[in-house]
DNA sequence: AAAGAAGCTTGACCCTTGTCAAAGCGGAAT
DNA sequence: ATTCCGCTTTGACAAGGGTCAAGCTTCTTT
């Protein structure tokens, strides 16, 4: 349980060679013999290429997977076609959690750029929680976080108007970017406008529409999918009165 | 702990007298050792009156609680204090969950009607969970099941019109009232027009409008809080489309 | 290099839903 | 029983966002 794995870079880096998830999505305290363990069931990573499902919903679910690289959308579909995303996932953020309620995946996987997943057999994960308790907390403490992202995607499209959603949704893509060491104010949306209507309730055409309106305010420049934010703050004053009065 | 109170012919009543639990929200084969270490760390139900809340967002927490009887709303409010609700809980559903990712409570809860619920600590169901596989294995389908059900609201909130929402309001709750052994096509909303409103995203007034326009269409009869569901068909042919393409 | 497809932007118009207001009703408290 | 307050219904109007359509850019494919 002590950290006696922070020697040097190096170590961190040797000790993260089979996944990220030990950097993002497991970062528990564990020692070197429960590392080896958490090894021994992480199954080597898969690649997609842009476009490739990694599951559908209604396949058997066995496994969880956690984003390495690249980044994914997740989707269900209505009978007729219509189609709500649910999910942007970068890197050490986990897809798969909704299959094990029922043996069977709820919704569609879906890479936006080539990507690289890891494999967490559920099962033998279950079991190996078990044997290490932190293991097991990390596990709900992710299933909960996942229920409070989701409250907070439902407060979004109950309560809040176009601009207050895109805001929100630009602010919290920079957020996350920032956090694996990208710039927060200059990136690329790997999703269409199509994709972004889906998850914010929106169509099309007023996240276009929006977004010219932000930049004609000065706030952001937007040339396609490259997005700069401009000013920030101003984004956030939108949102300001309509977040989550708790803070994240 | 345990009630020793009721004998024999009650003897299903027994093993399930400390709480609803064992019938609707833990029903797992569990031996009787089994169940009576889960009982010794069930906590004695607590009683609430209407309006009582029984826990707020940003109070700490410990325990997920178990509507026994009764019935319950969770809310998250925004800071200029706009609420959306984010579920309806009758008996045997389980709240608090989204209060294990920071330890701090993300909702608040609060009873409809005078209600009773189970107080479980979660540590100690956690601790539990090791010694035994299904329970632990029951907990994350617990949680994996309100995943689905708030992408479920989210495929809701996000694509459908407000006859739409309403209609798999109403057909849900229906269901989930059969289920219980209450009349399906029968019942008293324990909600408020504007509580509905804000779990499906809409204002008081359109919910209003909306239940008027479906007793015009002799589809239900509608009470002030009385619901009767006279074709229930229509308002299932109502969301045919765009319910999840994978039923339930 | 050319052509097609897909995605994006913008405009015009309309529909659904929100907003504001008034009045009716019922339940709770005194 | 009476009164008051909160909830509900309904109407008139406004507006935000959806729909339809056209034209444009970029990327892909051949």
């Amino acid at each position: 349980m002590s950290d006696q794995n922070q020697h040097t870079i190096h170590a961190l880096k040797v000790s993260c060679s089979n996944c990220s998830l030990r950097e993002l999505c497991l970062p528990i305290g564990l020692n070197r013999d429960e590392m080896t363990q958490l090894d021994a069931v992480i199954r080597q990573s898969r690649r997609l290429k842009r476009g490739e499902y990694l599951f559908r919903s209604g396949e058997g679910f066995k496994s969880l997977f956690a984003v390495r690289t690249g980044f994914f959308k997740t989707s269900v579909a209505s009978q007729d076609g219509r189609e709500q995303v649910t999910g942007f996932l970068m890197s050490g953020e986990l897809m798969g959690l909704d299959g094990i309620s029922s043996n069977v995946h709820g919704c569609d996987a879906i890479a936006l750029e080539d990507s690289e997943v890891c494999e967490l057999p559920f099962n033998r994960m279950e079991s190996l929680g078990r044997d290490i308790p932190s293991l097991q907390h990390h596990f709900f403490r992710l299933m909960s976080r996942e229920i409070v992202r989701d409250q907070n995607v439902m407060l979004l499209l109950g309560n809040m108007k176009a601009e207050e959603r895109l805001a929100a949704f630009l602010l919290n893509l920079s957020q996350r970017l920032s956090t694996r060491g990208f710039a927060a104010n200059d990136f690329i949306l790997r999703m269409s406008r199509e994709e972004i209507g889906s998850f914010l309730g929106l169509k099309l055409e007023t996240v276009s529409r929006t977004l010219s309106k932000f930049q004609q305010q000065g706030w952001l420049s937007v040339d396609h999918k490259h997005i700069q934010l401009i000013k920030a703050d101003a984004l956030k004053d939108l949102i300001a009165g309509c977040t989550h009065a708790n803070g994240v």
